[in-house]
DNA sequence: TGTGGTATACTGGTATACCAAAAGCATGAG
DNA sequence: CTCATGCTTTTGGTATACCAGTATACCACA
């Protein structure tokens, strides 16, 4: 096999394990790491110019974040999600981000909601043919700014997390144009419902767009053979 | 200094990192290992009996679990819950939860739902004078069971870690009788709605017993100096 | 006596060497 | 030809040695 990595890697950047874990990250949220596929100390450690050592803390890190299971006495690999998995990550999100969304037309203060909207014109200049992960991209960093807004830092981790796993999926997602008008209505419109100061409001829209996403995710995943 | 640990660990159960990390937690959730103590890996290594490999492995592990907080370069030390962090985690709680035990009502096995009944045995067959550790645990048993009756690997992942977070307020409780007695008739409630298999009503009893809980708890932690 | 700089000791970060267990392969027996 | 068994290779787990950053204490100098 010819790597783990795509090749433009900056070697000088991998000095610590947080870098190694950062790369890992990265990798397998685009999809050059496919689930299940095993992550061997060694090949990785010497791909990247480092030794077993900040790899292993690395894929501890990564086990922690939920993208990484370790198997014991054998190897570390991508975890994978199988569509029963799907809908309980889906409703746990729902109750998570309309939580988050409830919070932050709460307590959010205008740096926060100042994030949101960056996140949002951010998406609205993508250009149209842009990749499935600059899009995937562009919505995870709306909705990490939504719980951020919240105030609660607990939430926030938690609910990144999250949302990270769900990241590995929508890599491959086909987003149709109508879909992702939609979804960006939406957004829009939770927005709208923190900066009115409307709780309530904002927690239902919040419940409905994550419905509509569980709805089209449950359609469009596009499992991959191995 | 003294050491780390209460005395009465066996070395000989010290094997694996996991293990390490298992004793680091208990301490941690025991209250023997108190918030902002620095955890220095020469001195845990050595008191366990094992290389400093491993116990770092441990805290990278309990960073994961909200346990432990690594800062870079410096040392490791027990996570510091500040009383602003208590209502935001309380809040969060009473979310999960209360989708937990909605899905629990609605996905929960009888081998989930004896489970449950099990933990609600062991707190009713508590002794009245006994810790407040145990009955900590107890509590926790419970909770812990309706997250995994839910059906959610995902939900039982995240609502332990978060539970487990409260833990290491909640041994410096002070449990009075009255109190007691109330939480122990809404868990008996919460199952009961469960074995009905009414969703609205589990939701609804755990939603009033966290707000309960977290009305309780924020006027009975004792903040201990340092 | 107070202040600042330097030296030293301490701590986390990384690399490497060694160990034990598991998996794959080859070989030989049925 | 097939299957079982044992050996070899591969892999994760642990211990140890070394490196680099940080804090602190002590001493020189103002």
């Amino acid at each position: 096999m010819s790597g783990y990595f795509s090749d433009n890697i900056n070697p000088v950047t991998v000095r610590t394990s947080e870098g190694v874990a950062d790369i890992i990250r990265r990798e397998i949220l685009s999809g050059n790491l496919k689930p299940d596929q095993p992550l061997l100390e060694r090949n990785l450690a010497q791909e990247l110019g480092v030794s077993r050592t900040p790899v292993r803390e690395a894929l501890f890190a990564l086990q922690g974040e939920g993208l990484v299971e370790l198997v014991p006495r054998k190897y570390a690999r991508v975890r994978k999600i199988t569509p029963k998995d799907i809908s309980q990550i889906y409703a746990l999100r729902l109750v998570l981000e309309a939580h988050a969304a409830e919070s932050a037309a709460r307590y959010a203060d205008s740096a926060a909601i100042l994030e949101i909207e960056t996140t949002l014109l951010r998406q609205k200049s993508l250009p149209k043919n842009c990749s499935a992960m600059e899009q995937a991209n562009a919505d995870l960093a709306f909705h990490a700014a939504i719980s951020a807004a919240s105030g609660s830092q607990i939430l926030k981790t938690v609910s990144n997390q999250v949302l990270g796993i769900t990241a590995t999926l929508r890599s491959r997602f086909k987003y149709e144009p109508a879909q992702t008008k939609l979804a960006f209505n939406q957004h829009k419109a939770i927005l709208a419902a923190i900066k009115e100061r409307n709780p309530e409001l904002a927690f239902a829209r919040m419940s409905e767009h994550i419905q509509t996403s569980t709805d089209y995710a449950k359609g469009k995943v596009v499992i991959e053979e191995s």
